[in-house]
DNA sequence: CGTTACATTTACGTTCACGTCAATTGCTCT
DNA sequence: AGAGCAATTGACGTGAACGTAAATGTAACG
């Protein structure tokens, strides 16, 4: 029903997620996608293409590869055990624990910044009084 | 005034912050930190007990230790021009906006995940069931 | 049917962020 | 003075996450 082309090629993986072929062949290697074949060629699915995008938005929250393949057979478990999904849920709910902390330390940091660019903003405001007192002069 | 034992050895450090001597001479070596020397011995002051908060902080969201070198200018810019200054003043902006957008990134993958664990709950709970007619009969 | 244009596999190379080990050096305690 | 213990420097090692080059395959085009 929902056809729209369910497959893709490596290229425009790569075009639509701005990684490289190196990338994409690297994380099947690591058994975090696992694109068909056509004949030699690799062919993603929906399902890689959903895994992909949780994989580049783990890793800009700085977790490991291997971990991020672990989180996945929560979101994702094609034929893993019961018992596997129970060992991945329970490290769900850590990761969870530590992205809400994390989420609290990033909010830290953001207001330090803000404060810190409003430092500067007035340091600036006032090197322009100087500079205007010079050009009046 | 505020004496408090201003120097810190590096045993002292690494108790208090959770990091090895060898990371710490490491960012001494990247110029992250830059601790004084009593004799050979190094003594870190406050100013590089800050550096090393936002140091570990920029860690935690997958900052490089380059970028948070530049990035510590901003805070701390002992004896750096006034364009050096503009230049970190800019790129602390920049970084302003993305740590933005990683923070609504963070909050749509925590929403994700509780979504998960919530389906992940329903199925336990239908398993539950499973066992409880498994042990009635 | 030859050439162009990608895709694949294999394997070695690279960068980052430290770890680890060896060889001093420098107190400090007895 | 000698023994012990922490700190330092220097050098090499390591794991993660790819990059890059070489050889080979194959599909399409003129």
């Amino acid at each position: 029903m929902t056809d729209t082309n369910d497959l893709m090629t490596i290229r425009e993986m790569c075009d639509a997620f701005e990684v490289t072929p190196r990338t994409l062949r690297f994380y099947e290697a690591k058994e975090l996608i696992f694109p068909k074949r056509e004949g030699t060629r690799r062919l993603f699915t929906r399902r890689d293409r959903a895994r992909l995008k949780l994989i580049l938005r783990g890793k800009r929250f700085g977790i490991s590869l291997e971990n991020i393949r672990q989180l996945l057979d929560l979101y994702d478990h094609e034929g893993s055990g019961r018992s596997q999904y129970l060992r991945s849920y329970r490290l769900g709910q850590e990761r969870l624990t530590e992205m809400e902390s994390q989420r609290a330390e990033l909010d830290e940091a953001i207001r330090d910044l803000r404060e810190e660019l409003a430092k500067g903003a007035g340091l600036f405001a006032r090197y322009l009084d100087e500079m205007k007192d010079k050009s009046a002069a």
